[in-house]
DNA sequence: TGCTAGCACTGTTATGATGCGAGTGCTAGA
DNA sequence: TCTAGCACTCGCATCATAACAGTGCTAGCA
């Protein structure tokens, strides 16, 4: 009488489905009873592992393509087996001496850091890699410099405190001396404001202007609304990578990476979402907001300025991924880069 | 005695090519012989029209898949047929007056109207738009502008004639006096001067400074290497509609446009190749200068700020595609940029 | 009761035979 | 010099077949 407990029996259905994610992950075919029992000394004859699996799939963790064929995960299947993955295991990041060097370099363009962020995290995971740019609404003004660059025209340029430039033109007919009184107002009521607050801090400080002083007031108007209306960058490589991947023979599944590239604005709305929480969070497949990405899998984590979540970075790929080291992987480079911005603040 | 004169056998083999090409284009299957008499009133047996076929493949301009199928162009072919197309045809744009609209706003930034141009080239032909922004290299500068954002760094902020703004950091220690100094020296003497320029003009009016300035000399040749080394943009769109064509069910035609989705700068180096000359310039498959594109037709022509060419705009897609047509729109939409940097001018 | 051995069953994949259709190339004749 | 006619070739779809992988089920064993 091999009676077994409760326990065991659970451990063995852990084993078993962790077994065959793992098996499926590598290889990428469905996975059989008896590969198990070779590759992975579950100990137990085919059958019986024939009946665990049947289990699985009843539970909704595995599924197969058709009768004849072994077991694949299910999206709930790779849930559990990345719920399991207690703790972030560390992995030798090849070349992480050079890139580590990329971040230490001083006074670096923001704008080419990130781009290149979004580079490393595509050429280490070897399937699409992103990064937001920090958050402008949320950043604070560092400094606004007004150009007159026609009769009517002003260009604002705007500075953050992470270092984000942005710039835009205003129609505004003003004189030299008005210029440079706007441009002392903004400075002096703005530096240090949240681009996101812009609008009711100037319009509390607003009264220092006299009612004379029209042209002045509404070209304020106007900054205010283009400060209002920032759009944020996002940089996105290596869609590439996951185009070519041979699970995908025909492209729909990755439709949508195709499209992120043209249209980054409908990206960073759904990569937006991932915005709360600490850690590394993982989409899988039809968890997802878009349906679009259903066949493909989202790892993201925040990076920080200070104390402060302003971006979010990550990479795109296929469920079948090595879940473990691209969750240490995107850990891995976020830290480097709230590295680069402690280094910064000096 | 059906005597033919030699000019009349010449005109039935454009004929036949010609027909032959129309026919692929729209089906885009190979074009059997009696196709060609149904459809296009040649007025010959089926066996005389294989005759003219037979002798137009040996001459390069058609090709069979196979012994039993019909001919299709060659690059040759399409080339003799482009060539053909003697005077450009004008053709209804849809919504043109909605386009003409878009450039006809005053004060709208040139890097959105650039993006927006290449929407609409992508839009209307159903295939890829690009255009590249004014090279600044060429360009003329009308505004310097340095703004210190930190102790050590400056930020330079570029306008060109063109409207096209650039902005770098550099690391610089100046006082306010020494950066006002400065900026007045920029302006005073690159105002005007192409970017190319720039460092040719400052070697020569740099004596202005003395030894002692020691600092804003260093400044200086900093700034000289920003301009010598501005990147310029290109806006790409539609890469989607080329992927998605049913001619490419295999994509490996089609990798270079995913890629210069990723990688500009390579697109921006073969486009820039297409600078010179005027009029449509029409690239046939393999006589684009690299064999990534050799699936793939590329129509560009220039477009211009007054007299002066500055960019170069097309469309890239299929071999197999309405070349009057689209040779056409790539025509009308550069006018009207034309006319918009025309407008701009008052 | 839980596991195992054995076996029938099912769906996939590769292979080859077959026939049809499209369109050619060639030849004889007007 | 053109045309009618015909044999020929190739591609493609359909079908049957067989090999194969891996399952689900059942009977029997500890």
């Amino acid at each position: 009488m091999r009676q077994i407990s409760l326990e065991t029996l659970k451990e063995r259905k852990t084993k078993v489905l962790g077994a065959v994610i793992h098996h499926y992950i590598k290889k990428g075919k469905p996975v059989g009873s008896t590969v198990l029992i070779d590759e992975y000394n579950v100990s137990l004859s085919p059958a019986a592992v024939r009946n665990v699996m049947a289990e699985l799939e009843g539970e909704g963790f595995l599924t197969h393509p058709h009768t004849s064929a072994g077991r694949i995960p299910t999206d709930k299947g790779y849930r559990s087996y990345v719920d399991n993955l207690l703790k972030l295991q560390s992995f030798a990041i090849e070349g992480e001496e050079r890139i580590r060097k990329e971040y230490e370099q001083k006074h670096k363009e923001i704008e080419s850091l990130l781009s290149e962020t979004s580079r490393i995290l595509s050429g280490l995971s070897q399937y699409a890699g992103f990064v937001m740019a920090p958050q402008t609404q949320y950043d604070e003004i560092k400094n606004i410099e007004l150009v007159q660059i026609s009769n009517g025209e002003l260009l604002i340029v705007l500075l953050t405190q992470s270092g984000v430039i942005k710039h835009k033109r205003i129609e505004a007919s003003l004189s030299k001396g008005e210029i440079a009184k706007l441009r002392n107002f903004l400075n002096d009521k703005l530096r240090g404001v949240s681009v996101a607050q812009v609008n009711k801090k100037i319009v509390s400080e607003i009264k220092e202007f006299k009612q004379r002083e029209e042209d002045i007031l509404k070209a304020v108007e106007k900054i205010s609304d283009v400060f209002y209306n920032i759009q944020d960058d996002i940089y996105i490589d290596g869609t590439f990578n996951v185009v070519s991947l041979p699970d995908f023979n025909d492209f729909e599944p990755v439709k949508s990476l195709i499209k992120f590239n043209e249209n980054k604005n409908k990206f960073i709305e759904i990569i937006s979402k991932d915005f709360t929480g600490s850690g590394i969070n993982v989409k899988i497949g039809s968890e997802n907001a878009i349906a679009e990405l259903k066949d493909l899998s989202v790892i993201t984590t925040v990076y920080r300025n200070g104390s402060r979540a302003v971006g979010v970075l990550g990479i795109i790929g296929p469920k079948r991924m090595e879940y473990k080291k691209m969750m240490y992987l995107v850990s891995r480079v976020s830290e480097m880069l709230n590295k680069f911005f402690k280094d910064m603040e000096k």
